[in-house]
DNA sequence: CTGAAAGCGCTTACAG
DNA sequence: CTGAAAGCGCTTACAG
């Protein structure tokens, strides 16, 4: 259906004007009479002239195409920083060419970076499994934008997307003072994460800022569920006095609240339980809503990353990003 | 850094043959002479040739991007559908166009489907979000491959992925009465939707082929963890006798197995439950693995929707793709 | 503000 | 099997 593909050729015929004005009238900033662009628009709407991207491209030499670089198998964090991406910059009419690899090793991360070269992206993200790994800097590569999500560069110019994890622990620790808690305790996971040692640090600066400290030893190991529960009933066999739990992610959130349900012990009004990552279901979905959590919001920060590749160029450096607080009803 | 952008026709000249020629000889399956084949070949490697893809794609009208239609606000079930079809996409080199948007509302789809055309998308992938609706077909407007992932369309002749929903309920049914159960009950979501109706036909159907039917009424609802706690109190209060439980997703699972151990019933050794998702948590991370579950194998449902694009060509109609059980250790 | 012209770097009938 | 030539449909200095 149809007559044919209209070229901008036909564009400017009809308009009265040549190819070039008619370029510049759909396009450029450039100066042109207002006249002239409103009939070369008016010609373009009437022809139903939709410009051919693959010919645009060409001559102007941008893709409208962003590269990705992904860590290999994509972790549930890293997913919704993907997810983002590809979203705002479908906003941004920009296409995604996704390239999945282990970018510490340099065998497949040389066919990626020559593939995402020989396509002329305008852009690359790189995108990492969370703030344990420093990513080697692929900047130099090429001679366009950089960003860095989820992880961090070796490179202190390159300009990088974070979640903020000082400021989780210092949320946690503000929730939990606001509220009349004094007596706060931390179960985390291991002592090697960079994470848990960021949260750690903001949280006890919140609560050194309210003269108070820890209750009880700092337990440092796994992320898991189980471990929740052994360190929740190793802190309450100790005899600590506990009004709150600072719980390094939702996964030990739910495991001390399963220790603190067998035990009798109410939660949250005897003690109140704070996760982190908003793991789908802590919070929404059940009566049971006894656990407050922050979201990193991950697919965010993969938009925010992106469109720094897009929009507006960000200064150098990390960007750290605000988590939500997500209240249980009843905490 | 090098000499300069290295072009075909330097590659060429370096082979000592024409630019046509060289051209076939790298990419053209055409009628060419090995020996002068591997000449270009050596001459591309030894210049380091990139052929640029702005070009290629301009020539040849291939734009080695893909178009994506996404239903607004990507689901968690929808989620890994779309990342699987980024990743192979990725794989087959093509990049990916997303937008996202009410697939069913056609202001904005409007909008999306004339970029997609003008940028000369190699092939549409529509993803929905479950089994819930059906998509209209937007095939008719487009000459490339369409194909829809993740949710029905209106049309029988269009390339459909789905998760075998009925699969689901036989290899529930089959596994339980592999391992000897025969009082086998069912709690589920609501009766409206098409999912909970073919996941209850297969379920019924491998019952009936063991002399069995399920035991009690089956109770359709919710999808949440409360509805799972309340039907299995409720199951479980009126006597029947049960030795398993086929439930409907696995947050109902979860709520089943919180009201069993609540009661002392002891999963799965009197009672063994089986969920559908796989949730992450359910199964792996838990000392408390009492749950199989089966996944619906999400992201590969978008691996092969997104193959059939690029890949070869399948027939018309629903593609069912297989469930994986995972079952929990002490099941 | 407007236009003529070159050029982006390949692919692909077509003729030989 | 190989090559000369046209052409893909825009953008962008450049000159006027």
């Amino acid at each position: 259906m149809g007559p044919g593909k209209v070229r901008l050729s036909d564009v400017a015929a009809v308009a009265g004007v040549s190819l070039s004005t008619a370029s510049k009238a759909l396009n450029g900033s450039t100066r042109i009479s207002g006249a002239t662009r409103e009939r070369v628009r008016e010609a373009a709407l009437r022809l139903d002239f939709r410009p051919d991207a693959l010919a645009q491209s060409f001559a102007s030499g941008r893709s409208r195409t962003v590269g990705v670089l992904t860590h290999r198998a994509l972790s549930t964090f890293a997913q919704p920083v993907l997810i983002g991406a590809v979203l705002l910059l479908g906003e941004r009419d920009q296409a995604t060419l996704v390239y999945d690899g282990d970018v510490g090793v340099s065998r497949r991360l040389g066919h990626s970076v020559r593939e995402l070269q020989a396509r002329r992206i305008d852009g690359l993200l790189v995108i990492g499994d969370g703030h344990e790994r420093v990513t080697a800097s692929l900047t130099h590569h090429f001679g366009v934008p950089v960003s860095y999500a989820f992880t961090a560069s070796d490179d202190p110019d390159d300009v990088v997307f974070l979640p903020d994890n000082e400021l989780v622990g210092r949320m946690a620790a503000e929730h939990l003072v606001e509220r009349g808690r004094r007596r706060i305790a931390h179960l985390t996971g291991p002592g090697t994460s960079i994470a848990v040692r960021l949260r750690e640090s903001g949280f006890r600066e919140v609560l050194a800022g309210a003269g108070l400290e820890p209750v009880g030893p700092v337990l440092r190991s796994g992320w898991g569920r189980d471990w929740g529960t052994q360190a929740m009933d190793r802190l309450l066999d100790s005899g600590t006095r506990v009004d709150a739990v600072f719980c390094g992610n939702d996964h030990i959130a739910l495991g001390a609240l399963e220790a603190c349900t067998r035990r009798g012990v109410a939660v949250p009004d005897d003690i109140a339980l704070i996760g982190v990552d908003n793991w789908e279901g802590v919070v929404v979905d059940q009566n049971t809503r006894q656990i407050t959590t922050l979201d990193l919001q991950l697919e965010e920060l993969g938009r925010r990353a992106a469109a720094s590749l897009v929009d507006e160029r960000p200064e150098p450096g990390q960007h750290r990003l605000a988590p939500t607080l997500v209240v249980g009803p009843s905490t």
